[in-house]
DNA sequence: TCACTAGAATCGGTATACGACTTGACGCTT
DNA sequence: AAGCGTCAAGTCGTATACCGATTCTAGTGA
Protein backbone atom coordinates (compact mmCIF):
# COMPACT_ATOMS: atom_id res chain seq x y z
CA UNK A 1 0.00 0.00 0.00
CA UNK A 2 1.44 3.02 -1.41
CA UNK A 3 -1.05 4.83 1.10
CA UNK A 4 -2.18 7.19 -1.69
CA UNK A 5 -0.69 10.45 0.88
CA UNK A 6 -3.20 13.25 2.15
CA UNK A 7 -2.79 16.48 0.56
CA UNK A 8 -2.38 17.69 4.63
CA UNK A 9 0.62 15.17 5.09
CA UNK A 10 1.87 15.99 1.05
CA UNK A 11 2.24 20.29 2.52
CA UNK A 12 3.59 19.32 5.63
CA UNK A 13 6.75 17.14 4.20
CA UNK A 14 7.31 19.54 1.51
CA UNK A 15 6.90 22.67 3.92
CA UNK A 16 9.66 20.55 6.36
CA UNK A 17 11.94 20.27 3.68
CA UNK A 18 11.93 23.90 2.56
CA UNK A 19 12.51 24.84 6.20
CA UNK A 20 15.40 22.77 6.98
CA UNK A 21 16.71 23.08 3.75
CA UNK A 22 16.81 27.44 4.16
CA UNK A 23 15.23 27.88 1.11
CA UNK A 24 12.50 29.55 3.70
CA UNK A 25 14.81 31.22 5.61
CA UNK A 26 13.91 32.21 9.73
CA UNK A 27 11.60 34.37 9.99
CA UNK A 28 9.82 34.24 7.06
CA UNK A 29 6.07 34.81 7.90
CA UNK A 30 3.90 32.21 6.62
CA UNK A 31 0.39 32.70 6.36
CA UNK A 32 -2.42 29.74 5.54
CA UNK A 33 -3.98 31.78 2.27
CA UNK A 34 -0.60 31.45 0.71
CA UNK A 35 0.52 28.29 1.38
CA UNK A 36 -2.78 27.25 0.07
CA UNK A 37 -2.84 28.48 -3.09
CA UNK A 38 0.72 27.93 -3.69
CA UNK A 39 0.39 24.17 -3.03
CA UNK A 40 -3.16 24.53 -5.02
CA UNK A 41 -5.26 23.22 -1.83
CA UNK A 42 -7.40 24.68 0.57
CA UNK A 43 -6.21 26.54 3.79
CA UNK A 44 -7.35 23.33 5.61
CA UNK A 45 -4.12 21.19 4.58
CA UNK A 46 -2.33 24.61 4.97
CA UNK A 47 -3.62 24.67 8.48
CA UNK A 48 -2.61 21.37 9.77
CA UNK A 49 0.74 21.38 8.40
CA UNK A 50 1.57 24.63 9.69
CA UNK A 51 0.23 23.06 13.52
CA UNK A 52 2.63 20.44 12.77
CA UNK A 53 5.56 22.25 11.93
CA UNK A 54 4.87 24.26 14.98
CA UNK A 55 4.83 20.90 17.48
CA UNK A 56 7.83 20.28 15.88
CA UNK A 57 9.70 23.75 16.68
CA UNK A 58 10.08 24.70 12.99
CA UNK A 59 7.53 27.29 13.23
CA UNK A 60 6.44 29.48 15.60
CA UNK A 61 2.56 30.46 15.66
CA UNK A 62 1.43 33.78 16.52
CA UNK A 63 -1.74 34.96 17.60
CA UNK A 64 -1.72 36.87 13.91
CA UNK A 65 1.25 35.26 11.75
CA UNK A 66 3.13 32.31 11.54
CA UNK A 67 6.43 32.88 10.86
CA UNK A 68 10.01 30.40 10.37
CA UNK A 69 11.61 30.04 13.56
CA UNK A 70 14.54 31.82 14.36
CA UNK A 71 17.93 29.91 13.92
CA UNK A 72 20.41 30.85 17.22
CA UNK A 73 23.54 29.65 18.86
CA UNK A 74 21.41 29.20 22.12
CA UNK A 75 19.13 26.80 20.75
CA UNK A 76 21.98 24.74 18.86
CA UNK A 77 23.64 24.21 21.85
CA UNK A 78 20.59 23.67 23.42
CA UNK A 79 19.54 20.63 20.95
CA UNK A 80 23.16 19.24 20.96
CA UNK A 81 23.07 19.16 25.25
CA UNK A 82 19.65 16.62 24.56
CA UNK A 83 20.92 15.08 22.04
CA UNK A 84 24.34 14.21 24.52
CA UNK A 85 21.94 12.92 26.86
CA UNK A 86 19.89 10.87 24.97
CA UNK A 87 21.76 9.05 22.04
CA UNK A 88 24.68 7.41 24.27
CA UNK A 89 21.47 6.10 26.49
CA UNK A 90 19.72 4.76 23.18
CA UNK A 91 23.47 3.42 22.16
CA UNK A 92 23.88 1.72 25.18
CA UNK A 93 20.70 0.14 25.11
CA UNK A 94 21.18 -0.90 21.61
CA UNK A 95 24.83 -2.41 21.30
CA UNK A 96 23.53 -6.19 22.56
CA UNK A 97 20.82 -6.19 19.94
CA UNK A 98 22.81 -4.93 16.62
CA UNK A 99 23.39 -7.91 14.55
CA UNK A 100 25.62 -9.34 11.90
CA UNK A 101 23.49 -7.51 8.98
CA UNK A 102 23.80 -3.90 10.38
CA UNK A 103 26.93 -4.32 11.01
CA UNK A 104 27.65 -5.04 7.50
CA UNK A 105 25.29 -2.10 6.06
CA UNK A 106 27.31 0.68 8.96
CA UNK A 107 30.61 -0.98 7.69
CA UNK A 108 29.56 -0.23 4.10
CA UNK A 109 28.37 3.38 5.41
CA UNK A 110 31.46 4.39 7.13
CA UNK A 111 33.28 3.44 3.51
CA UNK A 112 30.39 5.81 1.56
CA UNK A 113 31.05 8.29 3.66
CA UNK A 114 34.60 8.66 3.67
CA UNK A 115 34.46 8.21 0.44
CA UNK A 116 32.14 11.55 0.10
CA UNK A 117 30.58 11.77 -3.00
CA UNK A 118 28.39 15.03 -2.20
CA UNK A 119 27.87 16.92 1.39
CA UNK A 120 24.66 15.61 1.23
CA UNK A 121 25.12 12.37 0.41
CA UNK A 122 27.42 12.35 3.52
CA UNK A 123 24.70 13.86 5.84
CA UNK A 124 22.65 11.11 4.13
CA UNK A 125 24.92 8.66 4.98
CA UNK A 126 25.38 9.51 8.39
CA UNK A 127 22.06 9.95 9.18
CA UNK A 128 21.46 5.97 8.51
CA UNK A 129 24.73 5.02 10.16
CA UNK A 130 23.41 5.99 13.47
CA UNK A 131 19.76 5.19 12.56
CA UNK A 132 21.16 1.75 12.12
CA UNK A 133 22.17 0.93 15.90
CA UNK A 134 18.76 2.82 17.04
CA UNK A 135 16.51 0.30 14.93
CA UNK A 136 17.11 -2.89 16.52
CA UNK A 137 16.17 -1.87 20.09
CA UNK A 138 12.35 -1.32 21.32
CA UNK A 139 12.42 2.11 22.26
CA UNK A 140 9.72 3.70 20.06
CA UNK A 141 9.65 7.06 21.45
CA UNK A 142 12.95 7.43 22.22
CA UNK A 143 13.80 6.50 18.29
CA UNK A 144 11.23 9.34 17.49
CA UNK A 145 12.96 11.78 19.47
CA UNK A 146 16.19 11.21 18.33
CA UNK A 147 15.26 11.63 14.97
CA UNK A 148 13.54 15.21 16.01
CA UNK A 149 16.25 16.23 17.43
CA UNK A 150 18.80 15.08 15.00
CA UNK A 151 16.43 16.69 12.41
CA UNK A 152 16.51 20.01 13.85
CA UNK A 153 20.36 19.82 14.14
CA UNK A 154 20.81 19.31 10.49
CA UNK A 155 18.89 22.83 9.76
CA UNK A 156 21.93 23.92 11.38
CA UNK A 157 24.11 21.74 9.10
CA UNK A 158 22.32 22.77 5.81
CA UNK A 159 23.98 26.25 6.71
CA UNK A 160 26.93 25.16 5.40
CA UNK A 161 26.14 21.91 3.08
CA UNK A 162 28.57 21.68 0.72
CA UNK A 163 31.37 23.26 2.33
CA UNK A 164 32.59 20.46 4.70
CA UNK A 165 35.92 21.01 5.52
CA UNK A 166 37.96 18.87 7.96
CA UNK A 167 36.16 15.75 8.70
CA UNK A 168 38.24 13.39 9.54
CA UNK A 169 38.08 13.53 13.23
CA UNK A 170 34.40 12.19 12.21
CA UNK A 171 35.39 9.27 10.21
CA UNK A 172 37.70 8.24 12.88
CA UNK A 173 35.01 8.46 15.28
CA UNK A 174 32.76 6.61 12.79
CA UNK A 175 35.22 3.61 12.58
CA UNK A 176 35.64 3.63 17.00
CA UNK A 177 32.27 3.23 17.41
CA UNK A 178 31.67 0.60 15.06
CA UNK A 179 34.79 -1.00 16.56
CA UNK A 180 32.90 -1.02 19.94
CA UNK A 181 29.40 -1.85 18.49
CA UNK A 182 31.48 -4.58 17.06
CA UNK A 183 33.00 -5.91 19.90
CA UNK A 184 29.42 -5.60 21.68
CA UNK A 185 31.19 -3.14 24.36
CA UNK A 186 27.54 -1.24 25.14
CA UNK A 187 29.78 1.25 27.34
CA UNK A 188 32.35 2.24 25.10
CA UNK A 189 29.94 3.24 22.15
CA UNK A 190 27.79 4.89 24.32
CA UNK A 191 30.64 7.14 25.67
CA UNK A 192 32.30 7.30 21.90
CA UNK A 193 28.46 8.35 20.34
CA UNK A 194 28.62 10.74 23.03
CA UNK A 195 32.42 12.30 22.27
CA UNK A 196 31.06 12.31 18.86
CA UNK A 197 27.79 14.55 19.23
CA UNK A 198 30.08 16.98 20.93
CA UNK A 199 32.67 16.90 17.97
CA UNK A 200 29.80 17.78 15.76
CA UNK A 201 28.21 20.02 17.84
CA UNK A 202 31.58 21.91 18.13
CA UNK A 203 32.47 21.43 14.65
CA UNK A 204 29.22 23.34 13.26
CA UNK A 205 29.92 26.12 15.94
CA UNK A 206 32.98 26.64 15.12
CA UNK A 207 32.37 27.20 11.66
CA UNK A 208 29.54 29.10 12.05
CA UNK A 209 31.49 31.62 13.80
CA UNK A 210 34.63 31.37 11.47
CA UNK A 211 31.88 32.29 8.58
CA UNK A 212 30.63 34.95 10.60
CA UNK A 213 27.61 33.59 10.16
CA UNK A 214 26.21 35.74 12.93
CA UNK A 215 23.57 33.67 14.42
CA UNK A 216 21.43 35.92 17.63
CA UNK A 217 23.36 34.66 20.60
CA UNK A 218 20.08 34.23 22.48
CA UNK A 219 17.28 32.18 21.69
CA UNK A 220 14.92 34.12 19.09
CA UNK A 221 11.67 35.34 20.08
CA UNK A 222 10.32 33.33 23.07
CA UNK A 223 7.56 35.53 23.50
CA UNK A 224 4.95 33.53 22.91
CA UNK B 1 -4.72 39.59 28.94
CA UNK B 2 -6.68 36.42 29.85
CA UNK B 3 -6.69 36.17 25.82
CA UNK B 4 -10.27 34.74 25.19
CA UNK B 5 -9.48 30.81 24.73
CA UNK B 6 -10.21 29.40 21.40
CA UNK B 7 -12.64 26.75 21.08
CA UNK B 8 -10.02 23.94 20.35
CA UNK B 9 -7.54 24.62 22.89
CA UNK B 10 -10.77 24.34 25.46
CA UNK B 11 -11.05 20.52 23.81
CA UNK B 12 -7.67 20.44 23.60
CA UNK B 13 -7.10 20.57 27.42
CA UNK B 14 -10.36 19.25 28.51
CA UNK B 15 -9.83 16.20 26.58
CA UNK B 16 -5.89 16.11 27.99
CA UNK B 17 -7.02 15.69 31.55
CA UNK B 18 -9.73 13.39 30.67
CA UNK B 19 -6.64 11.08 29.18
CA UNK B 20 -4.16 11.51 32.06
CA UNK B 21 -7.00 11.37 34.34
CA UNK B 22 -8.02 7.96 33.28
CA UNK B 23 -11.58 8.96 32.41
CA UNK B 24 -10.96 8.53 29.29
CA UNK B 25 -9.37 5.03 29.33
CA UNK B 26 -7.12 3.55 26.92
CA UNK B 27 -8.45 2.05 24.17
CA UNK B 28 -11.40 4.40 24.23
CA UNK B 29 -12.45 5.28 20.73
CA UNK B 30 -12.78 8.99 20.04
CA UNK B 31 -14.48 10.19 16.94
CA UNK B 32 -14.64 13.80 15.83
CA UNK B 33 -17.89 13.94 15.31
CA UNK B 34 -18.62 12.80 19.25
CA UNK B 35 -16.39 15.06 20.64
CA UNK B 36 -17.51 17.74 18.49
CA UNK B 37 -20.74 17.37 19.72
CA UNK B 38 -20.15 16.72 23.12
CA UNK B 39 -18.46 19.96 23.70
CA UNK B 40 -21.10 21.75 21.36
CA UNK B 41 -18.66 23.07 18.92
CA UNK B 42 -17.64 21.41 15.34
CA UNK B 43 -15.42 19.32 14.21
CA UNK B 44 -12.89 21.55 13.05
CA UNK B 45 -11.78 22.01 16.91
CA UNK B 46 -12.34 18.71 17.84
CA UNK B 47 -10.41 17.84 15.02
CA UNK B 48 -7.29 20.03 15.62
CA UNK B 49 -7.74 18.80 19.41
CA UNK B 50 -7.12 15.00 18.11
CA UNK B 51 -4.20 15.94 16.60
CA UNK B 52 -2.60 17.69 19.07
CA UNK B 53 -3.19 14.91 21.13
CA UNK B 54 -1.85 12.64 19.00
CA UNK B 55 1.71 14.08 18.84
CA UNK B 56 1.59 14.23 22.50
CA UNK B 57 1.35 10.61 22.12
CA UNK B 58 -1.77 10.44 24.24
CA UNK B 59 -3.78 9.08 20.69
CA UNK B 60 -3.28 6.92 18.14
CA UNK B 61 -4.83 8.30 15.17
CA UNK B 62 -5.93 5.50 12.75
CA UNK B 63 -6.91 5.78 9.30
CA UNK B 64 -10.57 5.39 10.20
CA UNK B 65 -10.87 5.69 13.99
CA UNK B 66 -8.68 7.76 17.32
CA UNK B 67 -8.26 6.12 20.14
CA UNK B 68 -6.65 6.51 23.43
CA UNK B 69 -3.03 4.91 23.17
CA UNK B 70 -2.29 1.83 25.33
CA UNK B 71 -0.50 1.90 28.72
CA UNK B 72 2.43 -0.52 28.69
CA UNK B 73 4.95 -1.27 31.39
CA UNK B 74 7.72 -1.25 28.33
CA UNK B 75 6.68 2.37 28.15
CA UNK B 76 6.67 3.43 31.67
CA UNK B 77 10.30 1.98 31.29
CA UNK B 78 11.08 3.99 28.33
CA UNK B 79 9.32 7.45 30.06
CA UNK B 80 11.51 7.06 32.65
CA UNK B 81 14.98 6.49 30.57
CA UNK B 82 14.29 9.61 29.25
CA UNK B 83 13.67 11.85 32.29
CA UNK B 84 16.58 9.74 33.70
CA UNK B 85 18.34 11.10 30.98
CA UNK B 86 17.70 14.24 31.00
CA UNK B 87 16.56 16.06 34.23
CA UNK B 88 20.00 15.91 35.34
CA UNK B 89 21.09 17.52 33.20
CA UNK B 90 18.70 20.46 33.43
CA UNK B 91 19.38 20.27 37.11
CA UNK B 92 22.95 20.54 36.63
CA UNK B 93 22.74 23.79 34.04
CA UNK B 94 20.09 24.76 36.90
CA UNK B 95 21.16 25.11 39.81
CA UNK B 96 23.77 27.94 39.68
CA UNK B 97 20.97 30.31 38.91
CA UNK B 98 18.54 29.36 41.66
CA UNK B 99 18.00 31.85 43.58
CA UNK B 100 16.89 32.28 46.98
CA UNK B 101 13.43 33.04 46.21
CA UNK B 102 12.58 30.17 44.33
CA UNK B 103 14.64 27.75 47.13
CA UNK B 104 12.27 29.21 50.03
CA UNK B 105 9.06 28.34 47.68
CA UNK B 106 10.66 24.96 47.06
CA UNK B 107 11.18 24.29 51.05
CA UNK B 108 7.75 25.74 51.52
CA UNK B 109 6.57 23.29 48.74
CA UNK B 110 8.76 20.27 50.52
CA UNK B 111 6.11 20.64 53.58
CA UNK B 112 3.26 21.10 51.82
CA UNK B 113 4.08 17.13 50.71
CA UNK B 114 5.06 15.96 53.84
CA UNK B 115 1.56 17.42 55.62
CA UNK B 116 -0.23 15.46 52.61
CA UNK B 117 -3.87 17.02 52.45
CA UNK B 118 -4.58 14.39 49.54
CA UNK B 119 -2.79 12.57 46.59
CA UNK B 120 -3.64 15.36 43.71
CA UNK B 121 -2.06 17.90 45.96
CA UNK B 122 0.87 16.02 46.29
CA UNK B 123 1.11 15.56 43.19
CA UNK B 124 0.73 19.32 41.99
CA UNK B 125 3.39 20.90 44.74
CA UNK B 126 5.70 17.72 43.68
CA UNK B 127 5.54 19.23 40.23
CA UNK B 128 5.74 22.62 41.33
CA UNK B 129 8.82 21.61 43.45
CA UNK B 130 10.55 20.02 40.45
CA UNK B 131 9.75 22.72 38.16
CA UNK B 132 11.15 25.99 40.59
CA UNK B 133 14.74 24.46 39.79
CA UNK B 134 13.97 24.51 35.93
CA UNK B 135 12.32 27.50 35.36
CA UNK B 136 15.95 29.37 36.14
CA UNK B 137 17.47 27.87 33.51
CA UNK B 138 17.34 29.19 29.51
CA UNK B 139 16.82 26.13 27.98
CA UNK B 140 13.05 26.49 26.94
CA UNK B 141 12.88 23.26 24.38
CA UNK B 142 14.36 21.59 27.49
CA UNK B 143 11.61 22.47 30.03
CA UNK B 144 8.94 21.84 27.48
CA UNK B 145 10.55 18.33 26.93
CA UNK B 146 10.92 17.62 30.55
CA UNK B 147 7.05 19.08 31.37
CA UNK B 148 5.64 16.84 28.34
CA UNK B 149 7.64 13.76 30.11
CA UNK B 150 6.54 14.24 33.28
CA UNK B 151 2.83 14.86 32.21
CA UNK B 152 2.79 11.56 30.28
CA UNK B 153 4.16 9.86 33.75
CA UNK B 154 1.71 11.72 35.50
CA UNK B 155 -0.77 8.90 33.56
CA UNK B 156 0.78 6.08 35.31
CA UNK B 157 0.69 8.20 38.70
CA UNK B 158 -2.58 8.11 38.34
CA UNK B 159 -3.76 4.43 38.37
CA UNK B 160 -3.21 4.90 42.01
CA UNK B 161 -3.81 8.34 42.93
CA UNK B 162 -4.87 8.09 46.68
CA UNK B 163 -3.89 5.20 47.23
CA UNK B 164 0.09 6.49 48.41
CA UNK B 165 1.50 4.29 50.97
CA UNK B 166 5.27 4.45 51.83
CA UNK B 167 6.02 7.97 50.16
CA UNK B 168 8.91 8.69 53.01
CA UNK B 169 11.99 7.99 50.73
CA UNK B 170 10.64 10.64 48.46
CA UNK B 171 10.28 13.41 51.22
CA UNK B 172 14.52 12.54 52.28
CA UNK B 173 14.71 12.39 48.40
CA UNK B 174 13.19 16.23 48.40
CA UNK B 175 15.16 16.92 51.36
CA UNK B 176 18.89 16.63 50.12
CA UNK B 177 17.88 17.76 46.37
CA UNK B 178 17.06 20.89 47.78
CA UNK B 179 20.10 21.20 50.86
CA UNK B 180 21.96 20.26 47.53
CA UNK B 181 20.52 23.09 45.60
CA UNK B 182 20.61 25.31 48.15
CA UNK B 183 24.66 24.37 48.82
CA UNK B 184 24.99 25.06 44.73
CA UNK B 185 26.35 21.32 44.51
CA UNK B 186 25.36 20.92 40.60
CA UNK B 187 26.95 17.25 40.37
CA UNK B 188 25.39 16.53 43.79
CA UNK B 189 21.71 17.70 42.85
CA UNK B 190 22.02 15.86 39.68
CA UNK B 191 22.86 12.97 40.67
CA UNK B 192 20.16 12.76 43.56
CA UNK B 193 17.79 13.94 40.90
CA UNK B 194 18.64 10.59 38.89
CA UNK B 195 18.20 8.76 42.14
CA UNK B 196 14.70 10.34 42.56
CA UNK B 197 13.58 9.85 39.38
CA UNK B 198 14.52 6.26 39.85
CA UNK B 199 13.03 5.65 43.15
CA UNK B 200 9.72 7.07 41.57
CA UNK B 201 10.13 4.65 38.94
CA UNK B 202 10.63 1.83 40.83
CA UNK B 203 7.92 2.74 43.04
CA UNK B 204 5.23 3.18 40.44
CA UNK B 205 6.01 -0.23 38.86
CA UNK B 206 6.17 -1.86 42.21
CA UNK B 207 2.49 -0.81 42.81
CA UNK B 208 0.89 -1.59 39.59
CA UNK B 209 2.53 -5.41 39.64
CA UNK B 210 0.93 -5.37 43.12
CA UNK B 211 -2.05 -4.48 42.26
CA UNK B 212 -2.16 -6.76 39.42
CA UNK B 213 -2.64 -3.54 37.18
CA UNK B 214 -2.26 -5.81 34.02
CA UNK B 215 -0.87 -3.34 31.91
CA UNK B 216 0.91 -5.05 28.78
CA UNK B 217 4.54 -5.61 29.37
CA UNK B 218 5.63 -4.67 25.56
CA UNK B 219 4.15 -1.71 23.55
CA UNK B 220 1.29 -0.94 22.57
CA UNK B 221 -0.14 -1.44 19.34
CA UNK B 222 3.34 0.55 17.17
CA UNK B 223 1.30 -0.74 14.35
CA UNK B 224 0.68 2.37 12.78
C1' DT C 1 4.44 68.30 8.67
C1' DC C 2 2.94 65.13 11.89
C1' DA C 3 -0.38 62.61 14.54
C1' DC C 4 -4.51 60.41 14.85
C1' DT C 5 -8.50 58.18 13.07
C1' DA C 6 -11.61 55.67 10.05
C1' DG C 7 -11.92 52.18 6.58
C1' DA C 8 -10.38 48.53 3.77
C1' DA C 9 -7.71 44.40 3.26
C1' DT C 10 -6.05 40.33 5.40
C1' DC C 11 -5.75 36.78 8.57
C1' DG C 12 -7.05 33.06 11.61
C1' DG C 13 -10.87 30.35 13.87
C1' DT C 14 -15.04 28.05 13.20
C1' DA C 15 -19.22 26.15 10.96
C1' DT C 16 -21.27 23.67 7.38
C1' DA C 17 -21.24 20.80 3.16
C1' DC C 18 -19.55 17.27 0.12
C1' DG C 19 -17.01 13.24 -1.46
C1' DA C 20 -14.13 9.08 -0.71
C1' DC C 21 -13.10 5.47 2.12
C1' DT C 22 -13.61 2.01 5.76
C1' DT C 23 -16.44 -1.03 8.36
C1' DG C 24 -19.94 -4.04 9.51
C1' DA C 25 -24.07 -6.55 8.65
C1' DC C 26 -27.42 -8.61 6.06
C1' DG C 27 -28.86 -11.53 2.43
C1' DC C 28 -27.78 -14.29 -1.44
C1' DT C 29 -25.40 -18.02 -3.58
C1' DT C 30 -23.20 -22.41 -3.50
C1' DA D 1 -24.97 -24.18 6.75
C1' DA D 2 -20.99 -21.57 5.41
C1' DG D 3 -18.81 -18.24 2.54
C1' DC D 4 -19.00 -14.28 -0.19
C1' DG D 5 -20.76 -10.09 -2.29
C1' DT D 6 -23.34 -6.02 -1.85
C1' DC D 7 -25.37 -2.29 0.53
C1' DA D 8 -25.79 1.04 4.34
C1' DA D 9 -24.02 3.70 8.21
C1' DG D 10 -20.29 6.03 9.98
C1' DT D 11 -15.82 8.35 9.70
C1' DC D 12 -12.31 11.18 8.03
C1' DG D 13 -10.26 14.58 4.72
C1' DT D 14 -11.09 18.60 2.21
C1' DA D 15 -13.51 22.63 0.24
C1' DT D 16 -16.15 26.63 0.83
C1' DA D 17 -18.41 30.26 3.53
C1' DC D 18 -18.86 33.34 7.50
C1' DC D 19 -17.23 35.97 11.35
C1' DG D 20 -14.49 38.64 14.60
C1' DA D 21 -10.02 40.50 15.25
C1' DT D 22 -5.89 42.57 13.75
C1' DT D 23 -3.14 45.38 10.69
C1' DC D 24 -2.00 48.43 7.19
C1' DT D 25 -3.23 52.50 4.72
C1' DA D 26 -4.89 56.57 3.37
C1' DG D 27 -6.94 60.66 4.51
C1' DT D 28 -8.08 64.44 7.49
C1' DG D 29 -7.32 67.76 10.89
C1' DA D 30 -4.43 70.38 13.93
Amino acid sequence: MAAAESAAGRVTRDLRRRVLSGELKPGTVLSQSRIAAEYDVSRMPARDALQVLANEGLVDLGPATSVVRELSIAELQELYELREAIEPVLTRLAVPNVGRAQIAQMTSLVDVMETAPSAADWMDANARFHEHVYTSVDRPRMIELTEHLRRLTDRYLYLHVGVFGDVDHLHDEHRQILAAVRAGDAAGAAELTRIHLATSHEFILRYLLEHALLLPLAHGSETR
